[in-house]
RNA sequence: GGGGAUGUAGCUCAAUUGGUUAGAGCAUCGGACUGUCGAUCCGAAGGUUGCGAGUUCGAGUCUCGUCAUCCUCGCCA
């Protein structure tokens, strides 16, 4: 019989044993069925839960009848009483205590058998379920990670908007500029040959806004960059992205603080403390070899270089010589590790194109404390000498990297971060929150030849470093800063440059010819011109946010319709041909076809 | 672009050194059953072992190529 849909009164995680005896609708998806054969159950689910229905063949025989056809997934809508189930509670679920005896049942729409069952704990494989997306998000724990997103979004705007941030939108349809990731092009018809690009950020725009007299902007914003994909990069990527007129690195950070308090309140009930601890970008390198550390473990690198040129080990003298250093982790209790541990980071190592991973114990021997295993040999006669230098104890080990220092930070990082996953030192429910601040300007790229920007182009100096931008530009740290959470990058901004001399300045030191400057960023020159203030803002990734606060481990399960790693859509195939007709009116030809065909 | 892992029923997996008709659980279909809730019991159906070559008397298994998915290096101002 025909149920009123439309008059839904309760959802389905709701009903306890106080709406005893309420008449109620229900809609939703028939999770599970049990046919007894007299007696009848239907597992009603929506994201809110599951109630079990009852169908008695006596009391409701069209009902159970109807019942009997229906299977999984089934969209469905019930009219019926709540009754308490007495000996039959189910403690497994929150509406366990009551069942709802079904009078009327109504079959919405039939379903196909689901590839998959639609549980939190499924186990089917990610491509499965990013293939048939739509009963994936059925699941309730995807339900809860979108409803979380939005909880979270919610909570960015209304900190924002409450501290006199206005959303304005940018546009999608722009100009590529170079420098930074790969652009997704968009052709113009109208111009044949020539492209929009989807912006990597909306980072020009709102410089312009603060310029226009628009002292707080904020939006939730897509990005795009056409770089290779994994877990924790999508192709296209949703930024809260805000600017802030007259304002020092303090207050941004401030700002952002704030939102982040109320995201995690908001989102997942944890109140995290303010101010968050900062630390410079070179301490970071220094102590844990990357810039964006994980600080709820220790193993810090230890410089153990002047120690090293003591030793008759040709690896360490070889790096000295070429004006590398040596450093060092020592891992507490690692003398347990076995050697297929260590071995197996020696050959990790290896695979991201280090030399290998000297290692060795620390032991009680018959002297006294000395060095075993591994590269022991070379280090005993500066025994002492490194244990105090690097606090090591009877029962550590301490893996060691000679080489550069760009390399040594990279190869030890790995190290460190490994070590903390083999040897359980990283607690799980801790949100360690910590501001990187202090960056370098540039960075010298050899092979190229010139400087690159670390964050980019419309990043500002430091004041008092501004004279070195003339004589010494690797050494000018800018005033930008990312915000880390358990190591990973969750948001960066800079104060900007609002001078047009800074400005060219810079542009020159990168390369970018007054030609180029021209032709891709005349706009901001010129709008430099007219009194702009100072301003800077942040990008936070959302995605990544979401990720974090879900304990995802991939930002594919926090996007509706993510990309696979080879960016296309599994569910709509994207991207596809397009008709001929379509190309020609825009001017381009696949030329690989073309010449595939000759 | 480089390195690695995986690919067998709708789903998750198994299949000894290469050896008979490729199995199991769940799901599905049919039957039984009035208190189930991961229902249970009986029965059935379900396979181009990703695709293509090759080696072999014989290939899910070995080799080569290719495709897909994931991880990773490069890349990601």
């Amino acid at each position: 019989m025909a149920v009123p849909y439309n008059k839904r009164t309760h959802k389905n995680g709701e009903l306890r044993a106080s709406h005893a005896g309420q008449e109620v609708i229900l809609v939703g998806w028939a999770h599970n069925y049990r046919d007894l054969g007299g007696m009848a159950f239907i597992d009603i689910r929506d994201y809110s839960g599951i109630t079990q229905i009852k169908f008695n063949p006596q009391t409701d025989p069209a009902a159970h009848k109807l019942a009997g056809t229906v299977r999984r997934e089934d969209c469905i809508a019930i009219r019926g009483n709540v009754a308490p189930r007495g000996e039959n509670v189910n403690p497994k679920i929150p509406t366990g205590e009551i069942e709802v005896e079904g009078h009327d049942l109504d079959v919405l729409s039939k379903s196909d058998t689901p590839p998959f069952a639609i549980e939190d704990d499924t186990d089917a494989s990610e491509d499965a379920r990013l293939k048939n997306r739509v009963l994936d998000l059925r699941r309730p724990k995807m339900q809860e990670i979108l409803r979380l997103r939005h909880r979270l979004a919610k909570a960015a705007r209304d900190t924002f908007g409450d501290q006199g941030f206005i959303e304005i939108e940018t546009p999608m349809l722009g100009k590529s500029t170079p420098e930074g990731a790969r652009d997704y092009l968009v052709p113009s018809r109208v111009y044949p040959g020539k492209f929009f690009a989807l912006p990597q950020s909306p980072q020009l725009y709102k410089q312009l806004f603060m310029m226009a007299g628009f002292d707080r902007y904020c939006q939730i914003v897509r990005c795009f960059r056409d770089e290779d994909l994994r877990s924790d990069r999508q192709p296209e990527f949703t930024q809260i992205d805000l600017e802030m007129a007259f304002v020092q690195v303090d207050d941004v950070l401030e700002v952002v603080e704030e939102a982040v308090v109320k995201m995690f309140r908001e989102g997942i009930g944890v109140d995290v403390p303010t101010p968050f601890p900062r630390m410079s970008y070179h301490e970071a390198m220094d102590r844990f070899g990357i810039d964006r550390p994980d600080l709820r473990f220790g193993l810090e690198l230890k410089d153990i270089s002047t120690i090293a040129a003591k030793t008759d080990f040709s690896i360490f003298k070889s790096s000295l010589d070429k004006g590398g250093l040596v450093k060092c982790i020592v891992a507490p209790g690692g003398g347990d590790l076995t050697r297929k541990v260590t071995d197996g980071l020696a050959e990790e190592i290896k695979g991201i194109g280090g030399g290998g991973l000297p290692v060795t114990k620390v032991v009680q021997g018959d002297s006294g404390v000395e060095l075993s295993t591994g590269v022991a040999k070379f280090l005993n006669p500066v025994c002492e000498e490194l244990l105090a230098a690097t606090g090591a104890k009877v029962g550590d080990a301490i893996f060691f990297m000679p080489g550069t220092y760009a390399d040594v930070c990279k190869y030890l990082h790995f190290v460190r971060s490994r070590l903390g996953e083999i040897m359980n030192l990283i607690p799980e429910d801790e949100w360690n929150l910590l501001w990187v601040v202090d960056f370098p300007m540039f960075e010298w790229v050899e092979e190229d030849k010139r400087f690159y920007s670390l964050h980019h182009p419309f990043t500002a100096p430091r004041d008092e470093d501004i004279p070195m931008l003339d004589t010494d530009p690797g050494k000018v740290i800018a005033k930008a800063y990312d915000l880390t959470l358990n190591g990973i990058e969750m948001a960066g901004g800079s104060i900007r440059i609002h001078s047009r001399e800074i400005q060219s300045q810079v542009f020159k030191l990168l390369g970018i010819s007054d030609e180029e400057s021209h032709e891709k960023f005349q706009f901001l020159l010129d709008a430099l011109r007219y009194g702009a203030p100072p301003h800077g803002g942040i990008a936070m990734g959302f995605d990544r946010w979401v990720m974090m606060l879900t304990k995802c481990e991939s930002l594919r399960d926090v996007i509706a319709f993510p990309k696979t790693q080879r960016a296309v859509c599994p569910l709509t195939n994207a991207p596809g041909e397009v008709a001929d007709e379509q190309l020609v009116e825009l001017g381009i030809d696949k030329r690989p076809e073309l010449k595939a065909k000759k």
